[in-house]
DNA sequence: CGCAAGAATGCTGTATGCAGGATTACAGGA
DNA sequence: TCCTGTAATCCTGCATACAGCATTCTTGCG
């Protein structure tokens, strides 16, 4: 997302440099309808705006954002995959309430997946990529100071996705940022105290000089220390 | 699933120990057209009935199985979300090809999760538990003695799953069926010649002696070495 | 004979209608 | 007062209908 790590390019790119512009042309992204309403109804979500365990009401919802059932109900359908909500027989879709069990264990696998990340990082990714991720941490860490804590957030996030995408293995990276986009909202609400902040700032730093170092293990340390402090942070809000 | 080790508790269980019997009871579970639509498509995916790039027409499914395109329209929807169908805006839904880059990645995400899981287990289950896996090793084996290809095969994966659910880590466990359900295909068209059985049958036994000495570290060597040996045994069918 | 433009067909995307089951409200009895 | 049985309401699950875009076929022209 941010840093332009994994850049989008969308549209169409026209300079003629034979046929490989044709090859690295992306097909015209048209929104659909159907990938609004999943961002919209994730967001609603992750945001709170839909509370957990609450009945998702399709009548209802539908009129709030102007569509009919049918789109929404396949929106829900790909929602209950990711696991954000439940489809229950009879009484359509629930939101779903992350124990701190869920939390628990699903940090243990980004765990797994970021310290895989880190070690295929340090021997794959090129020096340009690191700089990337460097620049994104230094634009963090402007946030850190002024305490803006949304942009602060989303530059955090970036960094940890930025990481998984730096391994060089595309599926990791979707997978991370399906479990990471489940946690966002226990993550957000968890940082809510800048005082929290200091000690993922540090940790972050500590990542990215052992990447810079290409040092694997002190990186996948770091991680796994990270993440944990990370479950300290949060548990009070879940 | 075989092997008892998750196993599903379905119906009433109405022996009234106080109320701990209440908390266990599992909702009653009805068996909904969303669901059968999702396990049958997938499965007429993986045993290459619907063959990757092509495009699955809705009508014709429909009626193919005998319901309408809404439900089974929703059921592509919940598929897609999985990675086993791409969604083209205007075009449908076509059957996702997995490219060699795509397995590599997936199978170094799967060793990740089983490292995972192997020091998890090795640390929290329980003798039983472990013994359980022992039983299902030892059943795959008789299936190798007689070259029983598709009984073989169904434990190797059961086996694998179990390694993932003695994690207690349901979330790992849900992740890691998921990724092994992609690779279903690949893995058992990658499975047709009986004398590729042989080294992983010796790393299953490997893996297991390793468990039941909960020598977390060997358990975790030797998980790596399988999955990189299984890219060996299935590269060719790709 | 090949190519391009236009028409025709077919399919997807969305809306709406209807049946069956779930939830709620209420009344009667313990 | 609380529980149980019943009726009414509401919502979900599925089918069908229609509009708009893709694709394909056809026809005319170079």
């Amino acid at each position: 997302m941010l840093g332009g790590l994994a850049a989008e390019r969308r549209g169409m790119d026209v300079s003629n440099e034979g046929l490989s512009a044709l090859d690295q042309m992306v097909p015209v992204s048209r929104r659909t309808l159907h990938d609004e309403l999943v961002g919209r109804i994730r967001d609603l979500i992750i945001e709170g705006h839909l509370a957990p365990e609450s009945r998702i009401h399709e009548g209802q919802l539908g009129q709030a954002l102007g569509v009919s059932r049918t789109p929404l109900r396949e929106a829900l359908k790909f929602l209950a995959s990711e696991g954000l909500i439940e489809l229950v027989p009879g009484r359509g879709a629930v939101v779903r309430r992350l124990t701190p069990r869920d939390v628990r264990d699903m940090l243990d696998v980004l765990a797994a997946l970021e310290t895989t990340a880190a070690r295929l990082a340090c021997q794959r990714a090129s020096d340009a990529e690191i700089a990337s991720l460097r620049r994104l941490h230094d634009d963090m860490m402007g946030y850190y100071a002024t305490r803006t804590r949304l942009e602060y957030f989303k530059r955090n996030q970036a960094f940890h996705a930025g990481l998984a995408t730096l391994s060089g293995n595309a599926f990791l990276a979707a997978t991370h940022e399906g479990i990471q986009s489940r946690l966002r909202r226990i993550r957000f609400v968890g940082s809510d105290a800048p005082e929290k902040w200091a000690g993922a700032v540090a940790e972050h730093e500590e990542m990215v000089s052992a990447l810079e170092a290409r040092d694997a293990e002190r990186l996948a340390a770091v991680i796994a220390r990270h993440l944990e402090a990370t479950w300290v942070r949060v548990q009070d809000v879940i």
